[in-house]
DNA sequence: GCAATTAAATTGTCAGACAATTACCTTCCG
DNA sequence: CGGAAGGTAATTGTCTGACAATTTAATTGC
C-alpha cells in the first residue's frame, strides 16, 4: 500500500482516512473484521504505533469498535442514533461556544428547525411523548428548581416534542440544535415571573400537540421563541449596564 | 492525575476523555497550549505512545491541531463552521447507509428541515445565493449530465437556499440533511421526464425566493417532496418487480 | 463425554531511541 | 553595530522490541 509522503498529513492520518474511505464506500461492512494491528502495519509498510494512532482515530468518531483476545481486533462498528446524537452534540456545542455565536442566530436556528417538526408532532405524537411533556411542566413549575434544572427540564421537554415526530433522523439532526443551546441558555437567571410565562407557553404547546392543533403549536413556539430572545437581550442589556457600572466605580 | 484502573474504557480514551472535559468546560481555551506528550505522559503516569493515543482521539475531532518544532505541541483547536460540516455530513452519511433509513425517512426529514429555512432565505437572500440557485438550475438543463452530477447540482442548489437564510448555524444542522441524501439520490436514476419535473420546481422555488415569497417557495418545496418520494417509490417497485422476475426465470 | 489446563492470537501498554521540524541563541564577519 | 550563518534545544513523528492482559480454541486428563 502507498502512502504519499510528500503529503501534509501524519501517516497515522493518511492510514485512518484509507480506511475511512473503504468504510464510507461500502467495501468495509458493518461488523467486519479489520486485519490485525501487525498486518495492517505489514501492510501500510509503517511500526505498529503508527496503526493504532490510525485505528484510534476512527475509534475516536465510533467508525470502529476493538476487542481484545484470540478473535479480537477490530471491526466496522454500527453507527447508533445514540452514538451520532451524542457527536452531534458535542460538536455543535463547542461550535456555539467557540465562535462566538450570538444567542439570537442560535435562538433562531433552534425554533426555525423546533417549529418545523411541530406539525409533525401534532399529527403523529404518541401517549408516552405527551407523558414526558407532561412531566417537564409539572417539573418546571416548582419553584425550588435551579436554574441549571429549570433548562435540563426544558431542553428534555423540547426533545419529547421532537421525538414526537417519529422521525429519527429529524430527532438526530434536531439534537444538535435543542441540546447545544443549553450552556447559553444557562446563561440566563431566571425570575419566577419568566418562568410562569414559559411554563404557561409549555402548557399551550403540549395542549396543542395533544389537540393535534399543528398551526396553534406552531403560534406558541414562534411566540416562545419572541419571549426567550426578548428574555435574552435583557441579560445581556443588564450585564453590559452592570459591566458600565463597575468600570465607572473603578475609574472614580 | 488519577486514572481509574477498574474502567472498561482503555487509558488512552480515558485520557482523551480528561482532556476533553477541560476544552468543553472552557478550561482550556482555544489556542491554548496543552503540555507536552512527555509532561502529559508524567502527569497522568503513562507512556508517551499511551499519550499519543490520546491526543489522535482527540485530533480525530478537531478538537487539537498539533504542530511540530521547539515552539510546537498541540494546541485547543477553534472548531470551524467549515470542519464542523465535514464531519456532521460523514456522521449523518454513515448513519443512514449503516442503520437501512428508508428513502421516505429521510427525505421527509430533508425537506421538512428545508421548508424551515425557505421563509427566512426568501426574505434574507442576497444576490450571490440567487446567482447560485440559477446557475445550478441552468446546469441541471444540460440533457449530458450524468446522473451523479445531476444529484451533485441538487445538493448544489439546495445548499445555496439554506445559506439564503442567513444564519450559519442553520446551515451547518442542514448540512447533514442536506449532503447526507445524496447517496440515497444518486440510486435513482433520472429519466428526462423527472429531470424536466425537477427543474420547474427549482425554478418555482427560485422565483418564489427572488420575490419574496415565503408561501410559494414552501408550496414548491412540498409539492418537490412529494414528487422526490413518488419517484423514489417507483424505483424501489421497479427493483422490487425486476428481482421478482429473475428469481423466476432462475426458478425455471 | 466433560472439565481443567495449556497454547495461541490479539490488543493494551511500556521503555528507549532516533528522525524531522522549528524557534531561538550564538557567533562570526562585514 | 547589524545581519547572516550555523548550532542548539525543544517538540512531535516514527520505529523497534518487549511484556502484560484478555479471550478463544485446542489439548489433555479423568
Amino acid at each position: 500500500m502507498k502512502l504519499d509522503p510528500a503529503s501534509p498529513k501524519d501517516l497515522s492520518a493518511q492510514i485512518a482516512a484509507a480506511i475511512r474511505d473503504e468504510i464510507v464506500s461500502g467495501k468495509l461492512i458493518v461488523d467486519a473484521r479489520l486485519p490485525s494491528e501487525a498486518e495492517l502495519a505489514d501492510h501500510f509498510d509503517v511500526s505498529r504505533p503508527t496503526v493504532r494512532e490510525a485505528l484510534k482515530r476512527l475509534a475516536a468518531q465510533s467508525l470502529i469498535r476493538t476487542q481484545r483476545g484470540a478473535t479480537g481486533g477490530a471491526f466496522v462498528n454500527r453507527l447508533s442514533f445514540e452514538e451520532a446524537y451524542g457527536q452531534q452534540i458535542t460538536t455543535s456545542t463547542l461550535l456555539l461556544s467557540m465562535n462566538a455565536v450570538s444567542f439570537d442566530v442560535a435562538c433562531e436556528a433552534r425554533y426555525t428547525l423546533e417549529r418545523a417538526c411541530a406539525p409533525l408532532a401534532a399529527a403523529r405524537r404518541g401517549p408516552d411523548h405527551l407523558a414526558r411533556m407532561r412531566l417537564e411542566i409539572a417539573r418546571q413549575a416548582q419553584p425550588d428548581l435551579s436554574d441549571e434544572d429549570f433548562c435540563a427540564s426544558d431542553v428534555a421537554l423540547h426533545r419529547a416534542l421532537v421525538d414526537g415526530a417519529g422521525n429519527p433522523v429529524l430527532s438526530y439532526q434536531l439534537a444538535g440544535a435543542v441540546e447545544a443551546m443549553q450552556p447559553l441558555m444557562n446563561m440566563i437567571t431566571f425570575t419566577a415571573r419568566s418562568r410562569g410565562a414559559i411554563v404557561a407557553f409549555h402548557t399551550r404547546i403540549a395542549d396543542a400537540v395533544e389537540a393535534g392543533d399543528a398551526t396553534a403549536a406552531d403560534t406558541a413556539l414562534s411566540e416562545l421563541c419572541d419571549y426567550t430572545l426578548t428574555l435574552g437581550r435583557d441579560v445581556m442589556q443588564a450585564r453590559a449596564t452592570r459591566a458600565q457600572d463597575t468600570a465607572a466605580g473603578t475609574a472614580d
